[in-house]
RNA sequence: UCCUCAAUAGCUCAGUCGGUAGAGCAUGCGGCUGUUAACCGCAGGGUCGUAGGUUCGAGUCCUACUUGAGGAGCCA
């Protein structure tokens, strides 16, 4: 049996009306299967588009009854003849000359034809790729990272791969996890009594990074503007939809930049990226809007076009105090917007994204510049609503005594924040950067509600699986 | 870590006032010449999360534990 050269799905997709009559070879796995006495159909999909491809089969067929009784999940090569379908729900189909069977499945394959909840097809990662919903979501998931590199790469930017394996704590962004070589069972001691890491693999203490921030800051006083985009990990105890330990951050720096540019890029990144998934995932979004969040593209076109709002921190407070609403946690200047603050805001009262900006400097994080009221620093959040906080960020403290000051008020080890000092000697230059959260993104974009649906292969407490 | 809720067939769920287990899908067999989450018939499939307790009797009520989900905190 002499096969073809395979074509892909997609591929045929675009090319079938000149097919029409001509063999073809497909290969791809069996979504569902029907069959009557002399002829079945297969829908198959072999992952190159969303959409499956209907095969039709026959007892011409020298294996008929093998193919027939095909389970479920089965990976097939299929050759057969194009036909137009113009009645029919799809535009063209394939009667199959010859089927081979290169992997069979069995009986017992878990994912049904009937709809499966999100949380049960989370204990079969290995197979939730193969749903409609998670084939749309992890395709969007590689195009929205290349819609990211596209955005910063078009502007001249340049990529920087910041550190995984770190000694700095990025002033407490968020527990982390400790990387060693030390016998734990029984580690080297000092004298004293603690343990020894000057024995360790690196000679000191090291974690897994919560922020490749600090570290991209002096590139961008090289190259001018500069992104990370990679994996961060926080050994938080939160059990969230919104919360994993290991996630992706992409953290853009631009220099001789205030906030307002800050702003302006994040707003730009944000409609830039959306319109490109829209574009380039059409029927995967098609499916989302229908089968998962019905308010997806109203949202998403929203976004497109309109302004995203902006209010200070002040302004904030004022208008949740004048608002009438029964918070659950009393808002005061100073204080920090609680959850149920930021849904207010961005869901019931501006209904679009919204920055937050000039926080309390006591909330905030060290290197965040101080503005002239000396009560406010140069902060913004992003909030969106559905998923709150998307983007964190700020101008940076570039006054080099303002700086030392305030690392040390808060106590902080300053020979360990020396590099991050001299970038303030050696022609420091206003700058700004943000962070924002990759999956959080995803949610936003697919309407997906759980951080751990658009992973593949999620990392919370207690669960590593796979 | 705290609060709330849940756990019944492979999956999604129902199970009334405490009286000994049900449906759809999936699976197996059979039927059907154009299906679209196909349809029709038949069949198999259960330690009701675990351990105690109350009761003549517990899927159902009580206690503890386990696991999961949602919310909160922390944040992206």
């Amino acid at each position: 049996m002499i096969f073809m050269e395979r074509i892909e799905i997609s591929k045929l997709n675009q090319t079938y009306a000149r097919l029409v009559g001509e063999e073809v070879a497909v290969c791809g796995w069996v979504k569902t299967l029907r069959d009557s006495k002399n002829f079945g159909f297969i829908e198959l999909n072999d992952g190159s588009c969303f959409s499956n491809l209907q095969v039709v089969f026959d007892d011409k067929l020298d294996n008929f009854s093998e193919i027939r009784k095909l389970n479920v999940g089965s990976a097939l090569r299929v050759q057969g003849k194009v036909v137009e379908t113009p009645q029919a729900k799809q535009p063209y189909e394939i009667h199959a000359t010859q089927i081979v069977v290169e992997g069979a499945s069995v009986p017992e394959y878990p994912l049904q034809k009937k709809r499966h909840s999100f949380e049960y097809l989370r204990t079969i990662a290995h197979l939730r790729p193969r749903t409609n919903t998670f084939s749309a979501v992890f395709r969007i998931r590689s195009v929205l990272a290349h819609a990211i590199h596209k955005f910063f790469q078009d502007r001249g930017f340049v990529y920087v791969h910041t550190p995984i394996i770190t000694t700095s704590d990025c002033e407490g962004a968020g527990a982390m996890f400790q990387v060693t070589t030390l016998d734990l069972v029984n580690p080297p001691k000092t004298p004293s009594g603690e343990i020894d890491y000057a024995e360790d693999f690196f000679g000191k203490r090291t974690s897994l990074t919560v922020s490749g921030q600090l570290a991209v800051e002096p590139y961008c006083l090289a190259f001018g503007k500069v992104y990370t985009f990679g994996p961060t990990f926080r050994a938080e105890n939160s059990n969230t939809t919104r919360h994993a330990a290991e996630f992706w951050m992409i953290e853009p720096e631009i220099a001789f930049a205030d906030l307002n540019d800050d702003m302006k890029l994040a707003e730009e990144m944000i409609r830039y990226i959306i319109g490109d998934v829209m574009d380039r995932c059409k029927d995967e979004m098609d499916f989302l809007n229908k089968f998962v969040d019905n308010e997806l593209y109203e949202r998403l076109n929203k976004v497109l076009n309109s302004e995203f709002g902006c209010i200070t921190y002040t302004e904030a407070i004022d208008l949740l105090k004048k608002s009438g609403q029964n918070f659950q946690f009393p808002v005061e200047w100073g204080c920090d917007l609680q959850t149920e603050h930021e849904r207010y805001l961005t869901e019931q009262l501006m209904k679009k994204p919204l920055f937050v900006i000039n926080y309390p400097k006591e909330i905030k994080a060290f290197y965040m510049r101080i503005n002239d009221d000396n009560r406010t620093v140069a902060a913004m959040d992003l909030l969106v609503p559905g998923i709150g906080e998307i983007i964190g960020g700020s101008q940076r403290e570039d006054r080099y005594d303002v700086l030392e000051n305030r690392i040390k008020e808060l106590g902080l080890n300053m020979e360990e924040y020396q590099w991050y000092l001299d970038m303030r000697r050696f022609g420091g230059a206003p700058h700004a950067g943000f962070g924002l959260g990759f999956e959080r993104m995803m949610m936003y974009i697919t309407g997906m509600q759980n951080i751990r649906d658009v992973i593949p292969y999620p990392r919370t407490v207690n669960n590593a699986e796979f």
